[in-house]
Parts: structure tokens; C-alpha cells; sequence
DNA sequence: ACCAAGGTTTAATTCCCTTT
DNA sequence: AAAGGGAATTAAACCTTGGT
């Protein structure tokens, strides 16, 4: 058995899982860091299992709660509450039901076992497990296998360091690839959360072009199907599209990577946005826009809905470059996602405070699971000195 | 030409909550 | 672990740009 499987598991409590794993054959750190979903796939021939009393109570509130515009954990605890105090009879009804149900389940089970489906995937099973004690290694052969991205495809956004614009950052984002912080660092002050649930409720209302210049952002406002449809048709929506066209079309000649249209939404969103920090931290919010110029596509139509544009001149921030400050903020690369995070900094504050992103480890419904959380970190800036001693920052 | 680092898409996954 | 529906978040590999 892999010892730093082990020595990891232990080191995240979570030792009561380690003899499941292992016997799966998920006895390396990778293995486990890999379970998929499609790892843990039931017997696809094995009869249903009949919902419970609960559930199938449930699925009957929640037809004639569909059209009360509740929230979805708002419908779960109305559901509890009538469960609750459902008349006994009505109850029973239900569990006497639930308990038929069960009953018929259980012969179909055993019948289901006499056959040759059954066989077959318990040979599966058996197999999988000696294959994976005999080279430690977990079914690849079963898992999904995805189709391959078109070229132009994403970059892992998720795996790079959020530091680096502080003074002194010293941390590639190559470096941190290969970093793994198998360690949560204690942070606990009141007002680094503050900050940090500002901040995470923002880069999501900023994505959604939700949250507008002077906008009271105390009070964001639920996201409708209808807020998505305006937005996605308003005239400055299919400007940018046409601005992708035109950019796409001509690197399509120039040979260069054509762009996808729906890029040109995501600029949208980016530029309608200025974002707001909480009063202590304002001026301080710096984005890359201060050190270079701005993105790839500018939202200036002028620059880049010329047919003629040439590689190298789609560029032209006609703006010039941001100042530092708070200026940086109007086009701040803020608002769109994960990646708005990635560049987020509180320049003021640089020589003290880091805000970065770590990984959490944690066990999820069926496998465990990996999360990167915006952390917020005292120290001089540069990830790996502002991490707290036996973050266990590796590589 | 090369390096460093930011930027991009879709599909997959997680989260929200309750009860048995 | 299951249901309910949908928003939020993430992984994946490569492209583009700025700077040297």
C-alpha cells in the first residue's frame, strides 16, 4: 500500500475513507484525486430501487409548488415541514406504499442476481480489483473517455497563481502548477471573510452582467431567464458579436485561430462592469491592465471592426494603459469568472496581504474532491513566502 | 525566436435542502 | 443515495500577446 496515500489521508481526517479506497484500488494520490463518477457506476442492469416514502412524498409537493417562485432549497424545506406535518393517515398511506415497493425490489434483486448480467458485472468487479492490487493502478479502461476540445480550447485558468501582480511575486505560474497545497492555511479574521465573501459574491453578479456601475451591490438581483435573454439581445450584445465576426473572419484569413462568437459577450460583460471594494480597500484594487494593455479584443469598436486589420494591430487599447489605482478598476479584467479572481490584488496593501488561491480537499457525495478557494493570506506577497509555515506548499 | 502569462470554450460537476 | 431545477463553478489544452 502506498504510504503517501496513507500519510494524506491521515494528515486530512479522513482515514475512515482509506480502506474503501484502497480496496477499490485507488491506492495512489493521483488515483485518488481522479475518481470519476463513471468509476463508481452502478450495475446498469440491476433492477431500480423504488423511491422512499420522502421522496416520492416530495416529488408530489413539488408539482404543485412549480409554479411559486421559491428557490429551490426554500422548496426542499417547505417539502420538510408539510412531511412533517402530514396527517398520520395520509403518511402511512405513503409508507405503506414505500414498503410494497420494497419488498417487490428486493425479490426483483434476487432474481436479478441469478442472471447472467449479474455474473458478468460481478466478473467485472473482481477483475477491476485484481487488476488494480496486481499494478496499482485504477480501471482506465472503463472510464468516459471525452471527445477531444477543438483546438484554441481553454487554458487551466484554475491552476495558476493569483499573486503575482503584488510587488515581489516570485511564484511562475509553471511554478505553481506543480505546486500542491495538501494543507489548509488557518485564516480566520473577521475581516479577511468579509473581504473574501465580497469578493466571491461579486465575481460571480459580475459574470452574469449582473451588477452595474452604481449599483447598490448589498442587493443583487436574482438572476431571471429573462435578464439573460435582454442582455444577450441588446444592441451592444450584437455589436460585439459583429466586432467576433469581423476579428474571426480575418484571423480565419490570416491564417491565425478563429475566434468564437460567443467571446464577444464575455467582453460585453467585462466592460459594462466596475467593480466595488469595500471602503478600506478602495484604490487599492489593481488588474493587469495597469501593467499591460488590455485584452486581445478591446471593446472599442473602431480598433477591431476594421476588415483590414492585420495580426499585431488588434491590440490598440485606445485608451492607452491604465493607471495604477483606482482608475484600474473601470477595465479591470474583473467579471468574468474564475479568471476575474486570478488578477485580483489589493496593490496597498501588497507588502502585507496576498490574496491567493489554495486547494481544498475535501469528500464529496462519490469521490473525493479537489476545490480552489480564494484565500486570503498575511505575508509579504509571493505565494509561497506568504503561506504559513507548513502550508505544505509542494512540489 | 522564445518565454511568461493572460485569455478562451463546452461539458461536466457541484451546490442549494430535506427526509428516510 | 435518491428526487426536484438550474445557477455556479471547474477542468481541459492550446492560442495570443507583451516583452526580451
Amino acid at each position: 500500500m502506498n504510504t503517501e496515500v496513507s500519510s494524506i489521508i491521515t494528515q486530512l481526517g479522513l482515514s475512515q475513507y482509506l480502506g474503501a479506497f484502497v480496496d477499490e484500488g485507488f491506492d495512489t494520490w493521483e488515483a485518488l484525486l481522479d475518481i470519476q463518477e463513471s468509476d463508481l457506476l452502478p450495475d446498469q442492469n440491476a433492477p431500480e430501487r423504488p423511491p422512499t416514502a420522502y421522496v416520492r412524498f416530495s416529488n408530489k409537493t413539488r408539482e404543485g409548488l412549480k409554479d411559486q417562485n421559491i428557490t429551490f432549497a426554500e422548496k426542499a424545506k417547505l417539502v420538510g415541514e408539510n412531511w412533517q406535518t402530514l396527517a398520520p393517515g395520509e403518511k402511512a398511506e405513503y409508507e405503506s406504499r414505500a414498503k410494497a415497493e420494497k419488498d417487490q425490489y428486493r425479490l426483483q434483486l434476487e432474481a436479478y442476481q441469478k442472471t447472467d448480467n449479474h455474473r458478468q458485472y460481478s466478473q467485472y468487479l473482481s477483475e477491476f480489483k485484481q487488476e488494480a492490487k496486481r499494478n496499482g493502478k485504477r480501471r482506465d479502461y472503463e472510464r468516459q473517455k471525452l471527445e477531444p476540445r477543438p483546438p484554441g480550447y481553454g487554458s487551466s485558468i484554475s491552476s495558476r497563481v493569483e499573486a503575482r501582480s503584488g510587488v515581489g511575486a516570485s511564484v511562475t505560474s509553471k511554478e505553481f502548477d506543480k505546486c500542491r497545497v495538501n494543507q489548509i492555511p488557518a485564516i480566520s479574521e473577521p475581516t479577511l471573510k468579509r473581504i473574501h465573501n465580497h469578493i466571491s459574491s461579486f465575481q460571480t453578479h459580475l459574470a452574469n452582467g449582473r451588477v452595474k456601475p452604481g449599483d447598490d451591490h448589498s442587493q443583487l438581483p436574482p438572476l431571471t431567464l429573462e435578464h439573460r435573454k435582454e442582455r444577450d439581445n441588446s444592441p451592444e450584445s450584437a455589436l460585439m458579436l459583429s466586432v467576433a465576426r469581423a476579428s474571426r473572419i480575418d484571423k480565419a484569413r490570416l491564417g491565425g485561430q478563429a475566434q468564437t462568437t460567443s467571446r464577444a459577450t464575455h467582453q460585453l460583460r467585462r466592460h459594462e462592469v466596475v467593480p466595488t471594494l469595500p471602503d478600506d480597500l478602495q484604490g487599492g484594487l489593481r488588474s493587469r491592465t495597469s501593467k499591460q494593455s488590455t485584452s486581445s479584443m478591446p471593446a472599442t469598436e473602431e480598433s477591431t471592426v476594421s476588415p483590414s486589420l492585420s495580426r499585431g494591430t488588434t491590440t490598440t487599447n485606445t485608451q492607452g494603459p491604465q493607471p495604477n489605482g483606482p482608475t484600474a478598476n473601470t477595465k479591470g479584467t474583473i467579471g468574468y469568472g474564475t479568471s476575474s479572481l486570478r488578477s485580483l490584488s489589493f496593490g496597498r496593501l501588497a507588502n502585507k496581504h496576498t490574496m491567493f488561491r489554495v486547494r481544498l480537499i475535501g469528500v464529496s457525495k462519490w469521490k473525493l474532491s479537489t476545490q480552489w478557494k480564494v484565500m486570503y493570506c498575511l505575508g509579504p506577497s509571493g505565494v509561497r513566502r506568504s503561506l504559513p509555515t507548513g502550508a505544505g506548499l509542494t512540489e
